[in-house]
DNA sequence: AAAGGATCCCGCCATG
DNA sequence: ATCATGGCGGGATCCT
C-alpha cells in the first residue's frame, strides 16, 4: 500500500512532468474518496533548480533523505544525455532494494537506467528516444509502442502526457477502478486512455466528426453485451474489412478486437467492485459468451482473476464509496 | 486438456 | 509521382 510518495529532480526538470506528478500524488481528493499521500519532491542539495524551460526554476526545500521513507518514488522527465547526480543514482538503487515502487515518466527512464535499475526489465520511454535507451541500457527490454510499462515494482512510462497514464495505472492497481476514476475526473482527464495503448496515434485528436471512428466507437461501448463480428463494425462504419482495420489503428493504435475486450473488461471491472452480481451474468453483461471468456480474458489483461479482483476491490461496501470516507475495505479473506 | 474450426489482423500487392 | 483503398494469404489468437 502506498502511503508516502517522493518526486526526485535535479537540474534541467521539465515542468510539465514534474507537475503531473504533483497533480496526481500532491493534490488531497480525499473528499472524494481518493486516498492522499505524505508528497515530497526531493533534490540532492536543495534550493532553487533550474527547469528545462530557460528563465524557470523551482524552489525544492527538501533533500534526499525524505526519499527513504518513500513507498513510491517518482523520476520526471531530466535530461537523457548526461550523467545524473551519483546521490540521485543511490537514492533510487536504496529504495528499489528497500521494497518501494518506481515510475518514470518520459526521460525518467534514462536515470533509472543509469541506476542499473532496467536491465532485464520490460521499460519504455518517450518515442523519440526509445532507440538511445536501447543503446544506452542494453540488458533492459525496452518496447516502444506502449503508453507505460508495469514490470513488477518500476512503472516506466511514455512521453509527457503517457505519464498520467501510469499515474492513473498505478491507483488503479493499488485502490482500485472506481478510486483511479476519481482522481482522472479530478484530473479532467480519460480515466483509461485505453483505445490506444500505442503511442503513435496518426491522428491525434480523433473529435467528432464525420472523418472519424468516433460515432462507431461509441457505439460499441454503448454495445458490449452484444457478439458482433469486425466485418459487421466495418459494415456499420461503410468501409471494407480492410480500411476498417487500418482506420481503426492509425485513430486508436490498436486493432478493433482488442480494443472490445479491453473495453469489455473496463466494464466487467467496474461490476465487480459495484454491484454483486454473479460472475456468469458480468461475463454476460460485458459480451464475453460465458465466465470461462471472462476469466481468461480478465488473467491476460489484468494478471488476476475476477473473484480475486472482486475481494480486492469490490463487495457492497464499495458501492457507497460515493458518500463514505474512503478507506479500502478489506473485503472477505481466504482461498 | 487438446485439437479443429472460426475469426482476426497484418504484410503484400494490384488498383484507382 | 504519391496516396488511400481493398482483396488475398496465412500466421496468430480465440472459441468450443
Amino acid at each position: 500500500m502506498i502511503s508516502s510518495v517522493a518526486v526526485v529532480v535535479h537540474d534541467g526538470v521539465a515542468p510539465f512532468e514534474l507537475g503531473l506528478l504533483c497533480e496526481a500524488f500532491g493534490q488531497d481528493r480525499t473528499d472524494r474518496g481518493a486516498p492522499s499521500f505524505d508528497f515530497k519532491v526531493a533534490t540532492p542539495q536543495p534550493g532553487r533548480v533550474p527547469t528545462s524551460v530557460r528563465g524557470l526554476a523551482v524552489e525544492v526545500t527538501s533533500d534526499l533523505a525524505t526519499v527513504e521513507a518513500a513507498d513510491l518514488v517518482c523520476v520526471p522527465a531530466l535530461p537523457w544525455n548526461v550523467p545524473a547526480p551519483p546521490a540521485v543514482l543511490a537514492a533510487l538503487q536504496a529504495a528499489y532494494t528497500r521494497g518501494a515502487r518506481l515510475l518514470s515518466v518520459c526521460s525518467g527512464a534514462f536515470v533509472l537506467g543509469q541506476a542499473g535499475l532496467l536491465d532485464g526489465r520490460k521499460c519504455t520511454t518517450h518515442w523519440r528516444h526509445v532507440c538511445a535507451l536501447q543503446e544506452q541500457f542494453p540488458e533492459a527490454l525496452v518496447e516502444c509502442d506502449v503508453l507505460y510499462v508495469d514490470d513488477g515494482r518500476i512503472v516506466t512510462s511514455a512521453g509527457s502526457a503517457a505519464g498520467i497514464d501510469a499515474c492513473l495505472h498505478l491507483f488503479r492497481a493499488e485502490f482500485g477502478a472506481s478510486v483511479a476514476t476519481t482522481v482522472a475526473r479530478g484530473m479532467v482527464v480519460a480515466p483509461h486512455r485505453d483505445g490506444g495503448q500505442a503511442q503513435f496515434i496518426d491522428s491525434p485528436i480523433p473529435q467528432t466528426s464525420a472523418e472519424t471512428l468516433q460515432p462507431v466507437l461509441d457505439w460499441m461501448g454503448a454495445n458490449l453485451q452484444c457478439e458482433i463480428s469486425v466485418d459487421e463494425l466495418a459494415r456499420m462504419a461503410l468501409m471494407s474489412p480492410r480500411t476498417f482495420a487500418r482506420r481503426f489503428r492509425a485513430e486508436t493504435g490498436t486493432t478493433p478486437y482488442h480494443w472490445l475486450t479491453n473495453q469489455r473488461v473496463l466494464f466487467a471491472e467496474r461490476m465487480l467492485e459495484e454491484t454483486e452480481e454473479t460472475i456468469e451474468r458480468i461475463a454476460g453483461l460485458a459480451g464475453f459468451g460465458t465466465a470461462t471468456a471472462l476469466r481468461h480474458h480478465f488473467g491476460r489483461l489484468r494478471g488476476t482473476s475476477p473473484q480475486r479482483y472482486r475481494r480486492s476491490f469490490g463487495g457492497p461496501q464499495a458501492a457507497q464509496t460515493e458518500a463514505a470516507p474512503n478507506v479500502r475495505t478489506q473485503a472477505a479473506q481466504s482461498a
